[in-house]
DNA sequence: TGTACATCAGTGAACGCGCGTTCACTGATGTAC
DNA sequence: TGTACATCAGTGAACGCGCGTTCACTGATGTAC
């Protein structure tokens, strides 16, 4: 049997579900040579298909990438909703998003690499907004849930869109920092520890009226 | 006379100061199309010199690459550096930062687009570390020194590290904010206001204790 | 229940293209004497 | 000052490769009667 992602189908001339397969295969992909490695005739061969195939379910390769940034929006939509799961206190709800958005950018780090890269998605796709969107939504009712204990007069969407830039940003410093860390010596600070200092210093900023 | 990006030197078989104009190439090329539209013998061509030239100077298509994610390290520091100058008060200095940082990702967007990109620099070169530490160091030593105003028991690593990346964070997110505000008909927040709103939050944080 | 047919999903060969690297070369420059 | 020579920077042709797209095709599925 030729290499499959959904192994539930047998082998069959029809896939059974290719386009998660191709997704799957995508975001393999992107995180074994980051988004510049990215070929749709490599994914197809991963996927155990011809590469002519992901043209019938996504036009070209603008189309999947796109699709695979719409799932990562999706996945961490997802990770956030369920991160704050009764979860009353400000302080928590906040610590648990941030967390729930690091874990998740770095267990899909294929769909995270895609998610901002805007040369490789169809930025005018209408999903692909929406998803981003619905994400960001996520967020903005966390803290509206919370604001009256932080702050009557917060800005929500300060609040929002701060707490999502500095996680991304973590996100993206991240790697580099282990490594600075490591060629100067530095104390390497568990990601997990700075999560928590960011939330820290964001929350108390956000009590100040 | 061929395209040249340096007119000092006047026609002939050398050129001056091709690394120079290499990286310029290479920063207008990713501008245009992004980092996945790069490749050496469009910016060979841009250069003026043949595909083979750049080999010379940088070895590979990585080595270029690299010597610009250095270059635009460097940009950074300085306009940290400029921006800071003379400035005292802790809240103005940091919102100077904040500007010089956005201000320099969005005059350099080539130079950006490449230095947090793992898969296109050489992240053992001692030189691109180097300079991504000494941005950092400005960061550094700009809040170490309104330390005492804020909160003397105030960690300025997590605090610098904070800031970078709230705004690079913010980059990141910048443009796709405009599109989504633009899609929901929501209030476009100016980028500058941003910013300070931003740094408000994060400088009253940082005071709380 | 059985058959005909339309539709859909995947194949595989062919296309033309731009890519990075290599290599023998040549033109320009700088230095030793 | 003039000449010989080494070194450096850029050329241009050649290489083999993987890419995305297109297209006529075929196998599988579902539906109408």
């Amino acid at each position: 049997m030729s290499r499959r992602y959904l192994g539930a189908v047998p082998d069959s001339y029809h896939h059974g579900d290719l386009p998660a397969a191709l997704r799957a295969a995508t975001a393999e992909l992107v995180t074994e040579r980051g988004p510049t490695g990215f070929s749709l005739r490599e994914v197809a061969r991963r996927a155990g298909v011809s590469h002519a195939a992901p043209a019938h379910h996504f036009g070209d390769a603008k189309g999947l990438l796109t699709s695979v940034a719409i799932e990562g929006f999706q996945k961490l939509a997802d990770a956030l909703t369920e991160a704050t799961e009764g979860i009353d206190d400000a302080a928590l709800r906040l610590t648990a998003c941030g967390r729930a958005y690091v874990r998740t950018a770095q267990a899909f780090p294929g769909h995270f690499g895609v998610i901002f890269q805007e040369d490789m998605v169809d930025p005018t796709n209408q999903e692909w907004l929406e998803a981003g969107l619905s994400a960001y939504m996520v967020l903005y009712e966390t803290i509206s849930v919370v604001r009256d204990q932080l702050n009557p007069s917060l800005d929500v969407d300060t609040a929002a869109t701060l707490s999502w830039a500095a996680m991304q940003g973590l996100v993206v410093l991240a790697s580099k920092l282990t490594v600075v860390a490591k060629s100067t010596g530095a104390e390497v600070v568990p990601l997990d520890d700075l999560i928590e200092r960011f939330t820290r210093i964001t929350i108390e900023g956000m009590r100040a009226r």
